[in-house]
Order: structure tokens, then sequence, then C-alpha cells
RNA sequence: GGGCGGGUGGCGGAAUCGGUAUACGCGCAGCACUUAAAAUGCUGUGCCCAAAAGGCUUGAGGGUUCAAGUCCCUCCCCGCCCACCA
């Protein structure tokens, strides 16, 4: 008999799947398509691990049943290559980033095709592939045309170590999300794409995807949408008049405000630090302001969240006036109010507000209370546990006395705006998205500066603007890119008026590359137009999007903006890429922590195969392992098992060949070879399976399909050795030869979307010429299905005390009544008399006495 | 502090609508095969009890119900994401 040889079969179908083509996707109208994606990865020298292989192994287990199903499947892969880890590479060795990506993406290539996945190869793109990024520079500037890419400077997110800019989402707790090193503030131009634009509607359209609550609330919380009221504060004393605008969500409260803070930033503290407003009355405090702002300014995130809640801050002598009750509330500054929520400004409500409550503590302001405690409290507030933030009735608060909070904020708002003290609002935490770097592994932005029409597009006919080979890619920490020491690149002429002209020198982000590459798989190797609309029309938008949650306010978010920006050019019928998205769990190490390098615990694939596990044992062990969604952590023994499944799946069908091979002409010959019991017997326990399996690869119940294949082997075994006609020890194949290749081949065709190897080898030795990844799906009989006898448990008081097997079309009468009579059952209802009888269809007698 | 998950044997986990808790796998134990081991096959395996009978058991406590892992209330613990967001 063969022996389960991994090592031998996996390679040898790997190859004839490539040569087949039958991965390969048409837009064949005449089936229903279905989109099936996973992140396009990062490719990188070193070895994939188990984590990464769940993701493409749920992806192949659906693309693979949705294809068995007459599905018009298309699988795409290609790589997201451009970005740090390759550059840093090339600065370390001075092997270029083209040559690194070109070696990494084959060692990717080589590691996901000895998994056996079915990905459409010929639709491979690359993100550093000047045919590519040449179309990520033209939305670039389609963005720039809409006046949705614009440039300017401020303060941004600076990391020290990649000397680069990042974006808001791309720092992580004050440290950069590539290298973990702190970020700091500097003053640079940028170029930002204007997401905050799409706000609203990256919220509000959550609502018709179907993704899990957990990444919708992430994108919610991320874009922090927030209803409010503006309202104007004038100063008092200012020798010029001011006005400070001051967004606040709860303006119930205002009739217990005590001052108003500034961020350090707000362009009112500027004023009083160069003196141009300085307060009529008290002491000048202009350079404490000044020393203050520059000390916070230069903080770190990170000293910041050291400082943890103690509050800093600073008077800065002038006073505006609250418009509800004319008091006059002191303007302090502090690094506690953001400068980009709101309107930068607040005002201080300290007896309803925690962090108010500390600053006021904090500099001896005085403390109202407006709210009523618990129990009719109305004592003074002293002490934090005092402080009455969401619940509560008003007092001395005007026309809001009496009043709940909840009514209270509508009223106030109403109030405010009939009195133009102030005006309904909206403010966001989503900031525009930053996507220059001054790194050189990128896409160059194509924008030329002239010094006279300022920035001017790169003409569509020049695209793509090819990055240059340089001799150093390290940055220089000046603020440009290594771009900008190429002089050939660098020096042009302005194609609007031909003056000399200087091209932008940053590089995009990567993560513009990676928002609309799942486009360019509908139309990969289209060199006129980033894809045709047929195309994207007829594929997007993605049916089953599979990824993990890290990319919730990153990836997810950008390409949604840049699909609406899309979509309102009309170059596409849809404005939410992702149907379903799918956030599989972590698998981590054995150990229990996150596998990485640096905790030495990953466990890759590449040695399991060497070992001789084969790809079949590792993809049934990563969908076995747990819910799909869940995260786990590795199991080493746990491999035996799935290995030792498919073992016995191909002894089953080994012995199978080996003892009908013979015979087989003979039996067909003398019509022998029948026995019905025996054929009902195998026929029934794989069409449950197949109703089983089935059943659960709707939902993605992975791990209960694949229980269900092994209780459905372990009972084959026990059939072909135990039924009475079989002799001892021996099988019986050939008493029911026809069905047992029947259902042979079902089991193969059940096993084919999670081992898709040994199952085409198995399918092909069952004498099939075509492969069992385009067979169809098998379809359970409902009559070898249902039961004839149907076991029900008896509950006396609550409690099981027996069991009875019964027809299963058994009257409720009939159920009670046999269960009564049930041995154990009469021994515990001996001399009570039953209250009480219920029957459940198929489940339990309960009885009550 | 806010949001989202989760807590079931020695371990990973299973359990449609509330209906026999612990499927399947790992591990462990025993048996067969073998000179032996590995491999393989078979059997057993929630806890208490020598066994049977019986009792107990889904993070803790309470409630609803003939019946609760599942529903309701109070609380504890763990994970992830965001976080001085006015």
């Amino acid at each position: 008999m063969r022996r389960y040889n991994p090592k031998e079969i996996e390679p040898k179908w790997q190859k004839i799947w490539e040569k087949s083509k039958i991965y390969q996707a048409t837009e064949d109208k005449s089936k229903l398509k279905r989109y099936v994606l996973e992140y396009f990865p990062y490719p990188s020298g070193a070895a994939m691990h188990v984590g990464h292989v769940r993701n493409y192994t749920i992806g192949d287990a659906v693309a693979r049943y949705s294809r068995m199903n007459g599905m018009n499947v298309l699988h795409p892969m290609g790589w997201d290559a451009f970005g740090l880890p390759a550059e840093n590479y090339a600065i370390k060795t001075g092997i270029s980033p083209q040559q690194a990506v070109t070696k990494n993406v084959e060692n990717f290539k080589a590691q996901l095709m000895q998994m056996g996945f079915s990905y459409d190869w010929p639709r491979e793109i690359n993100s550093t592939d000047p045919a590519y990024y040449k179309w990520t520079q033209w939305f670039f500037l389609m963005l720039f045309e809409r006046g949705l890419a614009y440039q300017q400077e401020s303060l941004q997110w600076w990391c020290p170590f990649d000397k680069t800019v990042l974006a808001n989402e791309q720092v992580e707790n004050g440290r950069c999300w590539r290298c973990g090193n702190l970020v700091e503030k500097k003053a640079l131009k940028q170029w930002f794409f204007k997401i905050t634009d799409y706000a609203d509607r990256l919220a509000d359209d959550l609502d018709n995807v179907n993704w899990s609550e957990a990444i919708k609330a992430m994108q919610r919380n991320w874009v922090g949408r927030k209803e409010g009221i503006n309202v104007t504060y004038k100063t008092t004393n200012a020798k010029t008049q001011q006005e400070i605008t001051i967004f606040t969500g709860r303006p119930d409260t205002n009739f217990g405000a005590t001052f108003v803070v500034l961020a350090p930033e707000h362009q009112l503290v500027q004023k009083v630090i160069s003196q141009e407003i300085i307060p009529n009355s008290g002491p000048s405090h202009w350079q404490a302001v000044e020393q203050y702002v520059q000390k916070t300014l230069i903080k770190s995130e990170i000293e910041r969240q050291e400082e943890g809640r103690l509050k800093t801050g600073v008077f800065t002598g002038l006073y505006v006036k609250n418009p509800l009750n004319d008091k006059d509330l002191p303007v302090w500054v502090s690094d506690f109010v953001l400068a980009g929520f709101g309107t930068g400004a607040v005002v201080g409500v300290p007896g309803h507000d925690m962090r108010d409550f500390e600053f006021a503590k904090q500099f001896d302001i005085p403390i109202e209370r407006v709210v009523v405690g618990p129990d009719g409290d109305i004592s003074p507030i002293t002490e934090p546990e005092q402080v009455q933030e969401t619940a509560g009735r008003m007092i001395n608060s005007g026309p809001l006395d009496g009043l709940e909070i909840t009514d209270a904020i509508e009223k106030m708002r109403d109030l405010m705006e009939k009195k133009n003290m102030g005006k309904r609002t909206k403010s966001y935490h989503l900031r525009d998205w930053l996507i220059s770097r001054q790194r050189y592994w990128g896409a160059p932005i194509p924008i030329i500066h002239c010094p006279k029409d300022g920035a001017v597009p790169v003409p569509e006919d020049q695209l793509p603007v090819v990055l240059p080979e340089v001799k150093s890619y390290e940055p220089s920490g000046d603020g440009h890119s290594p771009l900008a020491n190429v002089p050939e690149f660098v020096n042009v002429k302005c194609p609007k008026c031909g003056a000399d002209a200087q091209r932008e020198t940053d590089t995009m982000d990567g993560f513009a590359c990676s928002s609309w590459y799942f486009l360019r798989f509908a139309d990969p190797h289209n060199a006129n137009m980033p894809f045709d609309k047929a195309k994207v029309d007829f594929w997007l938008p993605v049916d089953d999007y599979i990824g993990g949650a890290e990319h919730a306010v990153m990836h997810l978010l950008y390409a949604r903006f840049w699909t609406k920006v899309m979509f309102d050019e009309k170059l596409i019928d849809f404005d939410e890429p992702f149907i379903t998205l799918r956030n599989q769990g972590m698998i981590l190490a054995p150990d229990g922590k996150k596998m990485s390098k640096s905790w030495n615990n990953t466990i890759e694939p590449d040695q399991l195969i060497k070992q001789g596990y084969g790809a079949d044992s590792i993809r049934l062990m990563e969908l076995f392992i747990g819910p799909w969604n869940q995260a786990a952590a590795w199991n080493v023994e746990g491999l035996g098992g799935t290995f030792r499944f498919l073992q016995r799946v191909w002894t089953i069908v080994q012995e199978y060949l080996d003892e009908t091979k013979d015979q087989r002409s003979k039996i067909k010959d003398q019509g022998m070879g029948h026995n019905a019991e025996l054929e009902v017997q195998i026929a029934r326990t794989v069409h449950k399976t197949i109703k089983k399996v089935s059943q659960d690869l709707e939902e993605l119940s992975f791990n209960t399909a694949i229980a269900a294949l092994m209780e459905c082997v372990n009972e084959l075994y026990k059939i072909k050795g135990k039924h009475p006609s079989t002799k001892l020890g021996a099988s019986n194949f050939e008493l029911a030869y026809k069905t047992w290749k029947t259902e042979l081949e079902n089991l193969v065709q059940l096993l084919a979307p999670f081992a898709p190897h040994i199952a085409e080898e198995l399918w092909a030795e069952l004498g099939h010429k075509a492969s069992v990844h385009i067979s169809p799906w098998p379809q359970w009989d409902a009559q070898l299905v249902s039961e004839e006898f149907i076991t029900l448990a008896v509950q006396v008081n609550g409690k099981v005390r027996g069991e009875i097997v019964v027809t299963a079309d058994i009257s409720e009468e009939e159920a009670i009544e046999t269960a009564k009579n049930n041995e154990k059952v009469a021994k515990n209802l001996a001399g009570k008399k039953i209250k009480k009888a219920i029957y459940v269809q198929g489940r339990l007698v309960s009885l009550v006495v």
C-alpha cells in the first residue's frame, strides 16, 4: 500500500494546478461572481509564520468552497512592497530596494505556493512596479484636482529614528507604528488628503456593510463625530476686544463655568505672547505664557502621559464674559486642552467635569455646583467623587432649573442659538491624512513646484514619475527625502510656464498604494487606465475581505475614503469597497505570547513542511484550532492530530483501492458486491456529513466542519470492519464496492477546500481525470439523512433519569406514555402523581411530579 | 475613563429556538501487533466515590422556568482597540 507522503504529492499538484489554469477567473456572466480577497502582504526576506498563513487558509477555503458551488471566483494575490523595511535593509546592506523586493517577492510567493493556495497568479500585482504606481500618482492628481490633496505647514508627528513624518493613525501610544521609537512634533510643510471632508459618510455608511461591530466601533470612534455647540466668549479686559469660540457638548452646565482654557497652540495664545493683546488691568503675563508654551510644545507624547493627569497651566491675564450670567472667567493655557479637537478651547466647569475639577483644584479656581447630586445632595463640591458628570437635575442655572441633564442640554442649545450666543456644530476626532514621507522607497508625489505657478501637477502623459536610482538611501533628517540630492530628478521646467522649477521630493505613504489595489485586480495589466470600469463593476465590491484587525483605522479607513472619492468622480458605481469584512483571530505562539522574531517563538510552515507534515495538515490545523475569528495559541502536538486524520483518510481509500482491485471486474460481471443494509449504513454516514459540512461552511464554522469529517472517518473505519457479514479483522469493501466508491468520493470532495492536495491525489486515484476543485459540491439526500429512530431524554423534575428510543414520528401522547414506562423513570415516579408532562419534539420528555 | 470581545475538563474547543453540557482533537491510561520501540488499530478518560448506586459541575452570587452554558439582575476576572475628545 502506498504511504501518505505529502512531500511527494503536494509539489506535484502545485505544478499541475499552475499549468491547468483552473484558478484563473474570467468575466463569465452566467455564474454568480464572488471576489475573495486577503490583504496583499508586505513581502519580506523572512519566513512566514503560521499566524500569517491562517489568513490565507481562511480565504482559500472560502474561495475553493465557492468555486465547487459553481461560483465564478476571483481570488488574486499581489505585493504591497513600498515602505521602510526594504529601504532600511538597503541602507544596511547597500542592496537596492528594487533588488531586495524582487528577491522578497520570490521568497513569499514560494511560501504561498507550497501551501497550495488557489490564487489567480497571472493577476499578480506589485505596488512598486511603475506600471502600478503610475496610477497611484494618477489618483493623487485626481485628488489634487478635486481639492482633496493640499499642502500645509503645521506641527506634525515626526519619527526621529525613521526620519519621516507620520499620519495620526500611524502613531501608537506616542510611538512610531513601524519602529516603536518615540515620536516628536515638528513644523513642516506637508501634503495632506482631505479625508475630513468624508467624515460623515465614513461614519454613516458603516451601517451598510457587513463588518464586525468591533471594527465598525473602532472606525466610528476614530472619526469621533460629536455633536455640540460653538459658543462665543468676548474678552473684557484686552486692549482690543477679542472673541474666543468654544466647542462644548455640555452647554447645560455652563452656568457653573469658572474659567476658560486654551490649548498651547491656540492663536490667541500666540497673540498674548507677541503682546498683540495686553490686558489693561493687572500684571502682564505674556512672559509666563511664552515659557509655558515653549516647554509644552517640545514635550513628547510619552512625557505628557508620564505626567499622568497632573494638570499644568498658566494664567494669561485675560478675562472673558460668560454670556449666560455675565460673570468674568479667567483665561488659562494648558496642554490638557487639545488643539485638534473642537476649537482648541474649553470652558471649565469644575463641578461637573473631572478634568476641569482637577485643573481647578490645582490652581485654586472656584468650583460651583449646578447639578443636584444623588439623594438631592447640594453641598459644595470639594472631592473628586462628588463631581457630577452624567446624572442629576439642574439648579443655579436660571431657565434650566429643575430639568434633568439630558433635557437641559437640548434646551440650552435652543436658548443659545435663539439668543445668538452660539451655533450648533459637530466636531470630529478624524484629522486629515498626512501622506508625504521624507523617505526614498515610495511612489513620488507627481507635483512640480514653480516659483510663479506654485504646485503644478505633472501632466498625465508624463506619468509615471519614476523613482530614480540613487547612491544613498539614508534619510537626511532635514525634512527632505534622499531624492532631494538627485539634481536630474529635482530640476525640471514648469509644465505650465516653462520656467525653472523643482520636483516635489517627498514620496507617498505606502497606504496610498494599498487604497486601491483591490480595484486593480479586476484589470491588473491595463496600460491605458487604472482599470476598465466594466471589469471593476463586474467584480467589485469585494465579497469577502479577510484580514487582521490591525488595519481597522488605517488601511480600511483610507481604502473606503478613496473608494468614495472614485465614486464621486464616477469612476465606479459603488461607494463601499468591502461588503463583508472578516477579521481572523491571531495565532499566538504556544507560550501564549504574540509570535515575533524578537521573542524567538515563531512557528513557520516552511519548517513544518520540511519535517514532513505537509501543507494540508497545517491548513487543517489553522482552521481546526478554534473559531476562525478567535485568537488561539498554536498547538504543536495538535498538528500530529490533523496529520493522523489525513493519514486515516488516505489509508481507507488506499485499502479500498487495494482490496477491490483484483475483484472489481469479477464483481461487475457477476452483479455481486451488493449488501443493501451495509450500503445504507455507509451512505447515511457520509450524507449526514455532507449536510453538516455544507451548513457549517455557509457560516464559516471550519472547526466544526472538520470535526464532522473526523467523526465521519471514525465511523467509516468502524463500518468497514464491524458489519455482521464481515469476517473478523477483514474489511467489507467488496460487499458494497460501488457505494464505498461513491461515498469515499464524496468524502474526498468535502475535504477539498481544507486539504486540497490529498483530496486531489485521492480523487485522481479514484479514477477522475478532471480536478476535484472544479467538481460540483456534493448534495445530501434528505431521505438518507432523516432518522428512523430517535433517542429521547426523559426528565423527572428537571433531572435526566432515563432514555427512550422511539420512532421519529412518535406522537406526544405515545412519547409520554413510553417515557413513564421506562424502568429507570418508573422508579423515580413510584408513588407520585404526575402534575405536568412536556414533550419537546425530537428532544425530550419532561415529567413534573 | 470609553468601546468591543471573552470566561465550559489537564489543554484547544463543541453545544440551532432555553431542551441529554463536555462533540472533535490533543494529552494521559490500558490492550492488540512487535524480540523491542516507533508507527498503526482498538478501548477508556469532567469531578467526588474501590465499584455500583448516587451526588456535583459551564468565573461568583441571586432570579425567571418543567428545564439555564444559553434569558434577567448584582459582581469578579482576562484580552483587544481607543484614550486629558470638552
